[in-house]
RNA sequence: GGAGAGGUGGCAGAGCGGUUGAAUGCGGCGGUCUUGAAAACCGCUUUGCCCGCAAGGGCAACGGGGGUUCGAAUCCCUCCCUCUCCGCCA
């Protein structure tokens, strides 16, 4: 959430930078401003009240100690109206703390300068295209018709175990899966990050605290007996390692990678969009996590993507990348780049990775801090993007590579394949 | 799942109703000494919120929440977690 210190400071820069969203501006934040002001008011009343107390115990052992108690006695007595009244004010004080918060988490993060105006993804701004596009016979078959014909993953097996949206991977599909997963990971630890191998249900904490609660409660799986949610992203686990944290400005920056499958509901989606394996409930995903300096996270997350590019080059399939203008952007990004593959028979672009700045919003609810060289204690910058997010890119490498011979692997993930071509039977 | 023990500052470890945000040791930072280093000695060493230009001041926090009391790290309730033993088990 944002943090009110600077919505106090720069109001004009809040207004500003929010402006890009498709939101109400002004009523958010003259709200956010009324709340503030009036939990600062409250404090300062209870504090005085307070600080009275304190002296009147401070007061009354002195008497206590001296064996004066009929004194003690008396001053005891006066104390009643003083604790009804910070009985009062310590409600007063909850329920204002309580509606600023429930409203800060309703303002979104504030998006960057740079980031361009617009409410849909028709207006996302293409920054770049690499790769020709693949020029595919007429009878090019989508992924889910090779699935099936080649038997590398099926949606109905699935059905029947789990429910729609699950797909199971047999034989060469499902080692084309452990292949990409290990490809990524490998890349990911040759350019700093280490690894991690975090669990896949976190608690209501976790999910809070990276932005998944309140707002996205019901997009992901929740395990009631034990209130434990199924994580949508391994965002969620490795950037939560570091909630409650005060790092030192040096260690920076902090670069995890993680592979997990990614439980996402999906509620309300359908159609077309949803074939085969562009949208599914459980997909693999390798993402990759930094936590930085503020001066150098929009450095970083070039970084990022420039290695998110690398593995598309690698993986020969045509990209681009789009900036997200502020209407299409997350709830919690500052700024997000999306890439997108181009999946031929489909001919159409796939989402294989989202790559955002969060810069203070999710650290603000971490509480994940840097001390620096001064020793002042400030908060830190989080940034994830995908690196990859696999089924789309199983799609796209199916559509992409298939011939009269079979589906050809492209040279760089032969090492972990085994295998070059997925033949026809 | 059952029984018992316990959760205090970066770590170890006191405190068990009255200036205790918290002894002591280790670690860390600064200084004295030294050609340099070590040792020794001295000082400093949590975080959040609020008021203030600042200096400074106030409030809160000893696993979380609630209660008793003029006053709680200290007593009571409750939840969570850790450890030991038993049971179960990939």
């Amino acid at each position: 959430m944002l943090e009110t210190a600077f919505l106090r400071n720069h109001p004009e820069e809040a207004r500003k930078r929010l402006g890009k969203r498709n939101i109400d501006v002004e009523g958010l934040l003259g709200k956010a401003a009324t709340l503030d002001e009036h939990r600062r008011g409250t404090q300062q009343k209870l504090d005085t009240e307070l600080a009275a107390m304190n002296e009147q115990a401070r007061v009354i052992g002195e008497l206590m100690k001296t064996g004066k108690r009929e004194e003690a006695e008396a001053a005891k007595a006066k104390t009643a109206e003083l604790k009804e009244r910070i009985a009062r004010l310590k409600e007063d004080l909850a329920l204002a703390e309580k509606a600023l918060d429930e409203h800060l988490w309703a303002i979104p993060n504030t998006p960057q300068e740079r980031v361009p105006n617009g409410k849909t993804p028709e207006d996302n701004v293409t920054v770049m295209q690499q790769g020709e596009l693949p020029q595919l016979p007429a009878n090019a078959k989508p992924h889910w018709e090779l699935g099936a014909e080649y038997g590398l993953f099926s949606l109905e097996d699935g059905v029947k175990l789990t429910g729609a949206g699950f797909p199971v991977y047999h034989g060469q599909g499902a080692k084309l899966q452990r292949a990409l997963i290990a490809f990524f990971l490998e890349r990911a630890a040759d350019a700093g990050y280490v690894e991690v191998m975090p669990p896949l249900m976190v608690n209501a904490d976790s999910a809070f605290a990276t932005g998944q609660l309140p707002d996205k409660e019901g997009q992901m799986y929740h395990a009631a007996a034990d209130d434990l949610y199924l994580i949508p992203t391994a965002e969620v686990p490795i950037t939560n390692l570091f909630r409650d944290t005060i790092v030192d400005a040096a260690q920076l920056p902090l670069k995890r990678v993680g592979h997990t499958p990614c439980f996402r509901r999906e509620a309300g989606s359908y159609g077309k969009d949803v074939r085969g394996l562009n949208r599914v409930h459980q997909f693999d995903k390798v993402e990759i996590v930094r936590i930085e300096a503020p001066e150098n996270s929009n450095t970083a997350l070039e970084d990022m993507t420039n290695h998110v590019k690398g593995l598309l080059d690698a993986l020969e399939l045509p990209y681009r990348q789009l900036l997200l203008c502020g209407g299409d952007m997350g709830f919690t990004s500052a700024i997000t780049y999306d890439m997108e593959v181009y999946a031929g028979a489909q001919k159409r672009w796939l989402e294989v990775s989202s790559i955002s700045n969060f810069e203070t919003y999710q650290s603000n609810r971490l509480k994940l801090r840097m001390r620096g060289a001064d020793k002042k204690v400030q908060l830190a910058h989080t940034l994830n993007g995908s690196a990859l997010a696999l089924a789309r890119i199983v799609a796209a490498l199916l559509e992409n590579n298939q011939g009269p011979e079979g589906i050809r692997i492209p040279a760089a993930l032969r090492p972990y394949t085994g295998f070059s071509l997925i033949a026809k039977k």
